[in-house]
DNA sequence: GGGGGGATTCGG
DNA sequence: CGAATCCCCCCG
């Protein structure tokens, strides 16, 4: 993980849990813009009830059962994309979802596609802020992220892994998931503007 | 064929 | 705090 540029699918084929933490710092390039990961949740398939996986593989969640690292974008709520990377060999589905980048270029086309008038921490500190600002919908479900065919594509531009990474429970589940709403399986850079919520002051 | 629920966001 | 606003999935 040292090295800087395109990342390998071997890096992406392990559990989620291993990447997930890994995947801060590294840039994630969209349409015309690109941003540093600063937020990400762990998913852990069947073995994870806040899974989409948890209960088998259905035509929604088919791009988290297929190789690993491609991007697996759902929609939801009637109006959001949501993007994962897909981690684990093929069959075995295990995701991260994004949840906060740190702007790093193309602010401009940010900016018009999430609105004017914005804050450059309002751009992407949310799983659908990000993707409305990259511009991924759903057409982008399962875009290879190492070959970057489609456009979009996960790289390390050398910056060194952040010190002190938070660690807590994952946002938006309900109940219903039971122990799952516990795990902590949230990692984030600590105090950083762009986050989907702040971080406990005494970060675990 | 129908209904419940959602890994969210923004405004009041 | 609740509406927005669709699609997917499961059950009957």
């Amino acid at each position: 993980m040292a090295g800087t540029g395109r990342l390998t699918k071997e890096f992406f084929a392990r559990d989620s849990l291993e990447v997930a933490p890994e995947l801060l710092n590294l840039v994630l390039v969209g349409r015309g813009a690109a941003g540093r990961i600063v937020e990400a949740e762990a998913y852990g398939g069947e073995l994870d009830a806040a899974s989409h996986a948890y209960r088998g593989e259905t035509r929604r969640n088919a791009t988290m059962f297929g190789p690993p690292g491609h991007l697996y974008v759902y929609f939801t709520y009637g109006m959001h994309h949501c993007a994962n990377v897909v981690c684990g060999e093929a069959g075995v589905a295990r995701a991260v979802l994004v949840r906060a980048l740190a702007p790093v270029s193309g602010l401009d086309a940010m900016r018009s596609r999430r609105g004017g008038g914005l804050a450059d921490t309002e751009l992407c500190s949310g799983p659908a802020k990000l993707c409305q600002a990259l511009g991924i919908d759903g057409a982008d479900d399962g875009a290879d992220l190492v070959t970057g065919e489609a456009g979009l594509t996960l790289v390390d531009d050398g910056t060194p892994a952040p010190t002190g990474v938070f660690c807590g429970r994952r946002v938006g589940l309900s109940a219903r998931v039971g122990a799952a709403a516990l795990y902590p399986w949230r990692f984030a850079v600590p105090g950083d503007p762009n986050l989907s919520r702040r971080t406990p002051s005494g970060a675990r």
